[in-house]
DNA sequence: CAAAATTAATCAATCGTTTGATTAATTTCC
DNA sequence: GGAAATTAATCAAACGATTGATTAATTTTG
């Protein structure tokens, strides 16, 4: 028995998301999809009703099993400063296990075409915002963290961890690291948080 | 005297760059070009060759721009600190004067098809980074910084500032704020370089 | 006038989508 | 249970529209 004849449907949406990752949404035509998924290129139509219709149920699916994951931290009995370090570990770690489309995502928000898709992106990484202005400010609430510019360590915590995957990686480090070899990818994973969670300690716990 | 008929070159590259900013490279035609530049389609041809050939130029020149300003600092009379601090400063200005064109270069970098193009742009933050890298290396030899991860350090730099480019404006802060009103943009310019240079400082001249 | 700039018209290629037909699977009915 | 009816899945072919590019003719300019 082959593993060959799974799902068609699937195999559009893989197929779909591997090429707009590489070479953009505008940048990939139906005629591709249907070869790469080796499905007829009307089932594209016939299951998703248009090429936008692929990409919204895409973005749709990463960014709901996106959502699930963070929440319950900010309800555990521990400090500010372990449930910021348990929140960037977890999203260094969704992060870089999901490289390519959180490249997608991003080109997605920097364009102005598609203000569904913007939408639902703004609405989601707006709600990570949330929960980690939550636990800072209660930080600074308690007396455990000083007062800080709360938005700004945000965009800092975030956009270090964006940078580390958008950056090229022969840029990123000295040496020939390669986020797509498994070995190296946990390497800088765990880089990246140590660093992170070093970073926050130290500037929202110094005196004064 | 009209302003009207000042260059028709110049009209098709400010209206190609507009529309890429916008739309995306692929997502924009030609005849955008035309119909946005006041210009007939063939001269995109006829000045540039080709749509790519708008494109790379318009990189070119801007990119050209970013790499001449930033390399004298390095050679001034003043502390490890001090130089951090006026790059971040002009980090800062310049990303956030120039937001449409920033977040175009990203959305490039992120992409796979014109290697040409990701190997400029790469090769200029490369630049930027090395300059970073010495400032930093430099202040931990003299022993006014203590040892940390540069390369993560600099991701933090970088990825701050970006962050702030391309993340919804209304997600990064509470109010209504808004890049596009000069305004705002003075003050979110300065909350950007003040925490920038606070947790630089504070990270990198932190006793332990 | 000659060179440069600009135009409208046109090109082949590709785009996303739709069509009508065919096969495979499932449900309905006697 | 087995023929008939219905539905779902798949296909090759073609659709009209749009793409980037080019032509040849015309206008502008020095």
């Amino acid at each position: 028995m082959k593993t060959e004849k799974v799902d068609k449907r699937q195999a559009i949406l893989d197929a779909a998301e591997k090429l707009f990752c590489e070479t953009g949404y505008e940048g990939t035509s139906t005629r591709q999809i249907a070869k790469e998924s080796g499905a007829n290129m009307a089932m594209i139509n016939y299951y998703f009703g248009s090429k936008e219709g692929v990409f919204v149920e895409i973005m749709n699916e990463r960014i709901a099993g996106f959502a699930s994951q963070l929440k319950i931290i900010n309800e555990d009995k521990i400090s500010a400063l372990e449930k910021l370090h348990k929140v960037i570990e977890g999203y260094v770690n969704r992060i870089m296990n999901n490289t390519a489309f959180h490249k997608m995502m991003h080109r997605e928000l920097s364009l102005t075409q598609r203000p569904e898709m913007y939408d639902k992106i703004k609405d989601a990484m707006s709600q990570n915002m949330q929960l980690i202005d939550r636990i800072i400010t209660g930080g600074i609430e308690d007396g455990s963290f000083k007062q800080v510019d709360v938005r700004m360590v945000i965009a800092t915590i975030m956009g270090t961890i964006s940078h580390i995957v958008i950056a090229p990686h022969k840029v990123m480090s000295c040496s020939n690291f390669d986020l797509s070899d498994p070995k190296d990818k946990k390497i800088i994973k765990e880089r990246a948080i140590t660093h992170l969670q070093d970073l926050t300690t130290v500037y929202l716990t110094s005196k004064k």
